[in-house]
DNA sequence: CCGATAAACTTGAATCAGTCAAGTTTACGA
DNA sequence: TCGTAAACTTGACTGATTCAAGTTTATCGG
């Protein structure tokens, strides 16, 4: 159900990349499944490309990543997530317990605190807002059997 | 020329935990070299200490960090700082070149941004705000050697 | 359509921060 | 001053990510 408003193919070409099987499933069947880890899309796809490598995985997202097609989540302590939603400066809320992330749009409206008041000399091209927290279902797993985490959501 | 307003044995006994010479020297130490990371901790202590183990300035942090005695910052890509400063809401200024990372206050006023709009069910314990970019150092090292960052602050 | 070639992919080793685990030492209350 | 749990030492281990060398493939000029 990827309803993507240009194909996938033209938006690599566009960047002047090159179009691949690999690169095509990662990016649709990213669209579909938001906030996936490299295991995750790597488990995705492998499905739908008969066989690819975990490095391949890497480097398409390396790609896509510089490329501006697909954007990095870095939760300290869990592995990276992607997701296709780019530009828009919206934030993230981090689960402390599984690493399962949801999207939240900027609570002070666009661009409020994307400045800092003193840049210390710093050329500031990022503010990342992230929410830490733990989710419901973890929290419902944290009292229903204290002490195990269900992890990796 | 650490002005502690209350001296560090008693900030430990305060929260029931034993005083060892590596607390003392580790909390003495980030007083005075905020945004220190293992590395920089080690090195700095064991010149003080005699000698210490890397893992015991792990174990020193972490019980630190329960105790609220110290802050850690986790940039993504970069191995964790840790600071005194605690629990008044600033964020930080990250290096993307080198880790170097500075204190910004809360430029949206203090709380302003911990509550997000819609929190998916998650209960939310913090609001962590960090700006990228690059550094002073860095960016004058960019354009005398391109290609060559001299990493690592 | 066909080859050349640089980009993309495969495989497997390496790195790096951090964690785990087993044994020894030490702070501190009894 | 003694016993004990907490803290420290040493060294192995993990997991995400990166590096590197060799192979395959998309694309472009002919």
């Amino acid at each position: 159900m990827s309803r993507e408003v240009t194909p996938i193919a033209d938006q690599l070409r566009a960047r002047g990349m090159r179009v691949t099987a690999a690169r095509h499933a990662v990016l649709e069947w990213l669209a579909d499944n938001p906030h996936a880890t490299v295991e995750h899309v790597h488990d995705g796809i492998s499905q739908r490309l008969g066989s690819i490598s975990k490095q391949a995985v890497y480097d398409v997202l390396k790609a896509c990543l510089e490329a501006d097609l697909v954007q990095q989540i870095k939760p300290a302590g869990h592995p990276a997530r992607f997701e296709r939603r780019t530009g828009d400066n919206h934030h993230h809320l981090v689960c402390r317990s599984c690493g399962r992330i949801e999207d939240v749009d900027c609570a002070v409206g666009a661009r409020s605190c994307l400045n800092p008041d003193h840049d210390h000399g710093f050329e500031v091209d990022e503010a990342e807002v992230m929410y830490w927290g733990i989710c419901g279902a973890c929290r419902t797993a944290a009292t229903n059997a204290p002490g195990d985490d269900h992890s990796r959501q």
